[in-house]
DNA sequence: AGGCTAGGTAGAACCTGTTCTAGTATGCGG
DNA sequence: CCGCATACTAGAACAGGTTCTACCTAGCCT
């Protein structure tokens, strides 16, 4: 199948349908989690045909996909707007990164459903995963201002592992949620420590 | 459905059906990865009916975890024959990462297909992944002998979340083989030297 | 106005993992 | 030997994601 459009050349309606999409994603997936999505509810809660969703979205996985990558922009925008606590680095980045697993424990079912639409290997879903990871990058990069940028990156981009690895193994029900605080403090502690002046 | 009993208890028979059947998803999966183990496929290439493997393996994912978990535990064997070449622990640890990552470049298609089954959520596969997991502890515990036991635990279990989240990602096609490499010997460097004596 | 096109719609159809049905065989206690 | 349980088999049936068919608009060009 084509590459379907890019979103700024949607006409209105077009942008619309997009929405109401999104908005059903988000309902089913906070009310069920993943398997409630089922493509033939979604047309019917957005009041549209189902072949016309595979006319917005190549497949489920890019239609919560798209609903992740919406969900993580909202969340980076509110983290930014007070303060990390903490008076080391390894203390404020966990901050930043134990609120956004709060906001994301709120609403179990739906995080786990984009999580796990996320880690699914569909095409569709490969701009998502990276738009997910530079807002987390763009989190901690204003916190660890002070490190050697090598090292920053290095750093980082490991933490961005054990976030998505330990969001994926709780999403598939391999761990408990607080198992996802616990293991992003972990390696906030053994990764930023022991480089902070 | 009721749990299926442990391996230890079946009889010949089925031990020798349960071969054939991992062989034939090894078989497949080599061939044509993950989308190419098809279950009708699998039973006509182990000759035998498709309810059949459904009595020894709960789901796809399951029987793929099952030769995942074979896969490593001959993988670890190997490994642990030849002594882990580098003079810091971080080249060492990064050596032994380094043989099991070319060892699965070897079988691409087939090491995809096992990584995806057991990033998948199918509740069939929690054990594989927490017997894969401890192969890959235990090669670790040997070289980082030297450092204070806390400090190697979280060690080991960030490089395993690093580990997972960059297989999975080439195995969803997200990201070259050769990333993966890339961000454990990242991983490595970052986590062991500032530690090591 | 007439006709073309892009995008919608309802619903059937298709694919593959999974489950069900009915029938067969094999071994085992009595 | 009989009856019975257990495991296997062929094949149909089911479920949910995806695609296809046939038809229907609304806008637009000329």
């Amino acid at each position: 199948m084509a590459d379907l459009a890019p979103v700024a050349e949607l006409t209105p309606e077009q942008q619309d349908r997009r929405r109401r999409l999104i908005d059903a994603a988000f309902e089913l997936g906070a009310a069920g989690g993943y398997d409630a999505v089922q493509m033939r509810d979604v047309a019917a809660t957005a009041n549209m045909a189902l072949a016309t969703i595979y006319r917005n979205f190549s497949s489920k996985d890019e239609l919560l996909a798209a609903a992740m990558t919406e969900w993580t922009i909202r969340l980076r925008d509110r983290v930014a707007q007070s303060p990390p606590k903490g008076d080391t680095a390894a203390e404020q980045m966990f901050d930043v990164l134990n609120r956004a697993c709060r906001a994301m424990g709120r609403q179990p079912k739906l995080t786990a459903a984009l999580v796990r639409a996320l880690s699914s290997a569909d095409v569709g879903v490969r701009n998502s995963g990276a738009e997910v990871r530079d807002s987390i990058a763009s989190m901690g990069n204003s916190i660890l201002v002070d490190l050697d940028p090598e090292i920053r990156a290095d750093i980082l981009a490991v933490l961005g592992h054990v976030w998505y690895s330990s969001l994926v193994s709780w999403a598939n029900g391999r761990s408990t949620f607080d198992s996802v605080t616990t293991e992003l403090e972990r390696a906030c502690r053994v990764l930023i420590s022991p480089h902070a002046p």
